[in-house]
DNA sequence: CTGTTAGCGCATTCAG
DNA sequence: CTGAATGCGCTAACAG
C-alpha cells in the first residue's frame, strides 16, 4: 500500500521540506527505484528508452543524489581523506592541488586534514576520516602511531604515504629520497669549494624530513674533513622573516661561515633578500643553497641554487595510484621515486 | 532472536571483515544501542555508570563510528564544503587555512572544492558537495549562476559567501570592499603625485574581483584628471614570471609611465625582481604598487607598497559565523565587513 | 535517564 | 534487461 507508505514518510520526516529522493524519480518516470539507481550509476546496463525516461524524470524533478545513502547502501564514498601536517606550509599547498585537480577530474572529493605535525591529533583524524568510509586515503610522510598504521593496513583500502620514500610503508609509497637530497646539497656546496659550510633550519623539531636532511649533509661534509656541526635554528615556522633571523643569528654566531645549506627555500629566499638589504655579498662572502623549488628562487638575485622538489607531480602520482587501485587497474603495493633536481643557479 | 539475526548478517555483509558496530558495543556493555549513541554524542544525556561502560566498551572494541550511517540517520554529516576558484592562488590558500583551523578545531572536516572560475562546474560542484548532506557550505565570491544561487537559498542551511561584499548575497557574507581597496590604492598613486598610471593584471576575463578594481583605479584617475585607460593584461595565471612579463611588455609599449597599480602582489613582486635585475630604480623611475598582502612584499628591496587583506582572518571568521549557526548562537543573515589596509611602504 | 520502534535513501543480492 | 525484497549503521521520536 504505496500511498499509506507515503502517509507516513510526510509525517516522520526530520528535516522539513521533502527533498527529492530516487523513489521520487523512479514514480515519476514509471520504473523501479533500482533502475534509476542503474541509469544513474552504470547507464550501460539501461535500455536505451528506460534510460532517457529517467534522465528526463531527473531533469524535471532536479534531483541530488544522496550522497549518504548511497555511501551506506554501498559501504564506501567517493571521497578521500588527505592528511598533511600543516596548511601554512607551501611544500603541502602544491602537493594538495595536484591530488585535488587529480582526484576531482575522476569524480572524486578531497576531505582535507591536518596534523600540526601531532602524531596523536593524526591518529584521532584518521579515525574520524574513515568514518566516512572513503574510497582511500592519503598520508603525508612514513611517520604515524602503530596503532595508525595498523588501523590502515585493517581497512584493507588504497592508501599512499606522500613526500619521502622508505622501505616500510602501509600501501604504497610516493616521494623522494629525502635525505639523498640532503647530500646532493651539501656535496654541491663541497664541491664548489666552500669549507665552512651550516645548515639552518627552523621547526626541525617537528619536521623530521628537515632533521634527515641535515644528518645526511652533516655525513657527507665529516666524509669531506670538514665540520658538519655548524647547525643553526629555531622553532619559528618557515617563513622568509624566520629565514633572515637565522640567517642573522647564525652569522653573528661564526662569521667565517662561508655557505648556508637552508632546511627549505623560503627561509633561503628570506635571507638572500636580507642580504640585498645588507649588502651582503652572495654567493661571495656567503654562499646560500635552498631546498623545495620555489618558483621565486629563480626571480631573486642572485637567483637560488635548490633542490627541486616536484611536488604538483608528486599530488598527481599518489591521485593516479590511488585511482588506478581503485579501478582495479593495479593490483600489488608500489614505491615510486619522483626524483629531485638540483638546480645550480649565482647564489652559490 | 538475535542469535539468527547475527547469522544472518554475518552472510549478507558486503564487504569481507565485520567492523565494529554501536551494536557490538552496545552489547559488550550491556546496554541498548541507543544508549551508545547518546553516550558518544550527547554524554550529558547518560548516567556517569553507563556512560564509563560504555566507554570502557568502546575502546576494548576499538569501536569507530560509521559517519556515514550516523549522517544518513540524522540527515548530516560534520561535513563543510569550501568552493574556490583555484588552489594556485595564494589567496585563496590562506583563506582555506583559516577555515579549515576553526572548522577542525570544532570537529567539522573541510571538503575542497574548486571551480577553476567556471560557474558551471561551480554549479555542478555544489549539487555535488550537496549530496553529502553538509552542516554548511562555504563558497567564494558572490558570482554564481541564479540555478546554484536558487539551490543554495532552498537548501536552507548556512552558506557564507566570502571574499568581496555586496548587497545581494545568499545567506552571510564576509569580506572587504573590493572596488574601494582598488580605489584607495590608485588614491594614493595620485596622492604621491604620479600621473602616468597605469593598472596591470593578468588573467582578468576571469577575475572579476580584478576588473572591479580596475574600474574603480580608473574613476579615480579620471575625476583627477589624469588618464584611466592605461591598462595592460594578459590571460596566464598569476605568477612572479607573469608579473615580470606584463611589468617589461608595459614599459616597453608607454615608456612614461611613472606609477603602476598591480593587480595583486604576485606580479608586483615578479616586478621589482624584475626591475632590481635589470637596474630600473622603484620608484624613481617608476613606482609600484600591489594588492593582498603577501609577506613576500615586505621583504623585497624597495619594500612593496600594498593593499592587505586580512585573508587568514576572513577564513576564520567566515567559519566562525557558520559554526556560530551551527549552534544557534545566531539567528539571522549577516555581513561583515572585514576592511582591508593601505600598507605604505618604499616602492611608491 | 533508558529503551523500543521505525526508518533515513540508496544499492546489493537474487529472481525473473 | 528489469524488479522485489532487504538491510547498510545509526539516530529521531516517543514511551516508560
Amino acid at each position: 500500500m504505496p500511498s499509506e507508505k507515503l502517509a507516513n514518510r510526510e509525517r516522520r520526516r526530520h528535516q522539513g521540506e521533502h527533498r527529492v529522493t530516487l523513489e521520487d524519480v523512479a514514480r515519476h518516470a514509471g520504473v523501479a527505484p533500482i533502475t534509476v539507481s542503474r541509469a544513474l550509476n552504470t547507464p550501460e546496463k539501461v535500455s536505451t528508452k528506460l534510460r532517457d525516461r529517467v534522465d528526463q524524470a531527473v531533469k524535471t524533478l532536479g534531483y541530488v543524489p544522496n550522497l549518504i545513502a548511497g555511501g551506506l547502501a554501498s559501504a564506501g564514498t567517493r571521497v578521500i581523506p588527505v592528511v598533511v601536517p600543516s596548511l601554512s606550509i607551501l611544500t603541502f599547498i602544491e602537493v594538495i592541488h595536484g591530488i585535488q585537480q587529480t582526484l576531482e577530474n575522476a569524480g572524486y572529493q578531497v576531505l582535507l586534514g591536518s596534523t600540526d605535525y601531532d602524531l596523536n591529533r593524526e591518529a584521532a583524524l584518521v579515525d574520524s576520516v574513515l568514518g566516512y568510509s572513503p574510497s582511500g586515503v592519503i598520508m603525508t610522510g612514513l611517520h604515524h602511531r602503530d596503532t595508525t598504521i595498523d588501523r590502515l593496513r585493517a581497512w584493507g583500502r588504497p592508501v599512499v604515504e606522500l613526500m619521502e620514500l622508505g622501505t616500510s610503508y602501509i600501501d604504497m609509497n610516493v616521494g623522494v629520497e629525502t635525505s639523498e637530497a640532503g647530500a646532493c646539497m651539501a656535496s654541491h656546496l663541497v664541491e664548489r669549494g666552500y669549507r665552512r659550510i651550516a645548515f639552518l633550519g627552523t621547526g626541525m623539531d617537528r619536521d623530521y624530513r628537515a632533521r634527515y636532511r641535515y644528518h645526511a649533509h652533516r655525513e657527507v661534509l665529516e666524509r669531506a674533513g670538514l665540520d658538519g656541526s655548524l647547525l643553526f635554528q629555531n622553532d619559528e615556522p618557515a617563513s622568509y622573516e624566520a629565514g633572515r633571523r637565522v640567517f642573522l643569528e647564525a652569522l653573528e654566531a661564526q662569521p667565517d661561515i662561508d655557505a648556508i645549506h637552508f632546511a627549505n627555500d623560503n627561509l633561503a629566499a628570506g635571507a638572500i633578500m636580507e642580504a640585498n638589504r645588507q649588502g651582503i655579498r652572495v654567493p661571495d662572502e656567503v654562499a646560500i643553497g635552498g631546498y623545495l623549488g620555489l618558483s621565486l628562487a629563480e626571480h631573486l638575485t642572485p637567483r637560488l641554487t635548490t633542490v627541486v622538489l616536484p611536488r604538483f607531480e608528486m599530488g598527481v602520482r599518489a591521485a593516479e595510484m590511488l585511482l588506478d587501485r581503485l579501478a582495479g587497474r593495479e593490483r600489488h603495493a608500489q614505491r615510486v621515486d619522483l626524483g629531485y633536481r638540483l638546480a645550480v643557479r649565482e647564489s652559490t
